[in-house]
DNA sequence: GCAGATTCGTTGGCTGCGCCAACAATGTAG
DNA sequence: CTACATTGTTGGCGCAGCCAACGAATCTGC
């Protein structure tokens, strides 16, 4: 068949988007699958690990936009995941807190993204996973603060 | 400030998926300091790369939908980057060329992109940039078939 | 105490990228 | 000739990442 030509295969940001595109195809197929997306699991991961918090916090933990977390929100409290109730001591805050079965919806998409990992290193051994992660952490954590 | 959950920063999917989103950027805003998107340089380096082709050749080469080939020709065209002439032997094609505006706006993005290498792999040594993309192109070519 | 800056939630909108379905025109194989 | 496949095109969708603006509430400097 038709090949992709060499200038784009051979740039790291080219290999690094173009994968990211199967994860990313991954991830949101498991989700489907659940009734979830992305964003969903940012805030219950946050939520489950911090626990309740404001809006703003939840977005500055999760790298989303507040706007983004808003309609986030909207979604996880609609399917009752997610409970909003307004902040006594600041009333501009929302306490945002995680439901019985958020959890458990936490859980479920826990162990499709547990799968999806596998799916996504597929042909790696153990010893080059680890050094994929090391190295794409280290990029992360550099362009994070920069 | 507030911490991202280590659910999120241990998982490769994570890592891949946020790590693309800066050379994403990086790219983006390079790429929009000459006016272009990364649609035009995949099409743009399939021409110079391969030669004139047909649309439906160039999105199956550059990984591109039917349909966002069209878009992105469109603009191409209007700028007078490339020319889209009907193909005498099979009318159902159209035959797309890189034009001498076309080369040069190609060579401006292959500078804009070199740098994008540079900020992306920043604090990697030579070696460690090896490793990964000698990674990252194992794990693509891999997701390519299956 | 008060004026000015800052934070928070919310609304509405935009871009890029990856997709899909449908259609007419054309080509190919049986 | 008939079926099937390919091509260009239109129009539309979803997800993710953004930005600007607003009123309400809070915090800060004076």
């Amino acid at each position: 068949m038709e090949e992709t030509p060499a200038r784009l295969t051979a740039k790291p940001s080219w290999l690094l988007t173009q994968l990211a595109v199967h994860a990313h195809r991954l991830a949101s197929d498991g989700f489907g699958e659940v009734g979830a997306r992305g964003y969903h699991y940012r805030i219950l991961a946050v939520l489950d690990e911090f626990g309740g918090a404001s809006q703003a916090a939840l977005g500055r933990r999760c790298n989303m936009d507040r706007s983004d977390v808003v309609a986030t929100i909207n979604e996880l409290a609609e399917r009752g995941l997610v409970e909003r109730t307004p902040d006594p001591d600041d009333r501009r805050r929302n306490m945002v807190t995680l439901t019985a079965a958020g959890d458990r919806q936490l859980h479920r998409m826990e162990r499709v993204l547990d799968k999806v990992q596998d799916d996504l290193l597929g042909p790696l051994a153990a010893e080059d996973r680890q050094t994929l992660t090391r190295l794409l952490t280290l990029l992360l954590t550099h362009h994070q603060r920069g």
